[in-house]
DNA sequence: TATTATATGAGAATTATTCTCATTTGTCAA
DNA sequence: TTGACAAATGAGAATAATTCTCATATAATA
């Protein structure tokens, strides 16, 4: 079962790279499973750190650049930060942000409604739409507590 | 009138700082002047290189630091990035973003539907909402024209 | 299996942000 | 007015985040 989902995840991988150009090595099929099915939003660093237990020779370097890679061809999202670190989103389904301003902590949320926002009229001819979201700031139970 | 727009804004800063219990010093009153009545997004670099020509005894450290202190009391806004640095907001007022993932320009828009956002229920106890807004990303006429 | 374009890893470079500390200055009370 | 003093400033160093460079390795293909 483990292992099945394994391979799953593996073949669905291997058909993204080949639709975009991209070889399929092992350290990019590591970063991809790290984050498959996450409704994290990882820095470079977190992933890094993440996989470093297990694949102790990916560098950083290949874990940053994968994960722009990825970005580019549209197997994940870069997304809004409020400075420091750029934050990376494996869930490519229409979805909004909670973000805790103190702890940076990002939780996805769904909303239909909000899934219908639309450009303004006057924008439309100027601007061409790639994904939009609305962004709720908030302060956490946990940052509250402190 | 040059004159008195200028004197009406040391008024009004100067109200701004004896609530807030911030000294109100010339570097200060430099910056809140660039920034006040602006719709820009601005970086602490961006900030520093604007008024540098006109102070340039006003170093960056006091700049980037009067930035996040002015944030930190309620006179402007951090607001989302997408890396790089971090983006410096002076309108207050409740509005919405166009963001062009390419050059990173950032445009206001005002919707009023938008405003009423509101979080959802499962998370109202959890969550102290500071701040909400649209954010939508394009591609923006310039950069589609490359 | 040989070719080749692409990817990787190490280290250096660059960019953004924060820290430290000696000095200066705004504020307030006398 | 004039100190006293807490807060602010500026210079430089330190740290964090990102990108670049280039020699080497490797996936894809024919
Ligand atoms: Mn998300
Ligand atoms: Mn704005
Ligand atoms: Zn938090
Ligand atoms: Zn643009």
């Amino acid at each position: 079962m483990q292992k099945e989902t394994s391979t799953y995840l593996n073949e669905v991988f291997i058909q993204h790279c080949r639709e975009r150009g991209l070889k399929v090595t092992p350290q990019r099929i590591t970063i991809y499973k790290a984050l498959a099915g996450s409704t994290d939003h990882p820095t470079a660093d977190f992933v890094y750190r993440n996989i470093h237990k297990e694949h102790p020779n990916i560098s950083f370097e290949t874990v940053n650049r994968t994960l722009l890679k990825f970005a580019e061809t549209g197997i994940l999202d870069v997304i809004e930060s409020f400075s420091g670190a750029r934050r990376f989103d494996p869930n490519l389904d229409s979805h909004h942000h909670i973000h805790c301003v103190q702890c940076g902590m990002i939780v996805d949320f769904k909303d239909e409604q909000f899934n219908n926002i639309q450009i303004p009229k006057q924008f439309k001819r100027e601007y061409k739409v790639v994904s939009k979201r609305v962004v709720i700031n908030v302060i956490c139970e946990l940052c509250q507590s402190k």
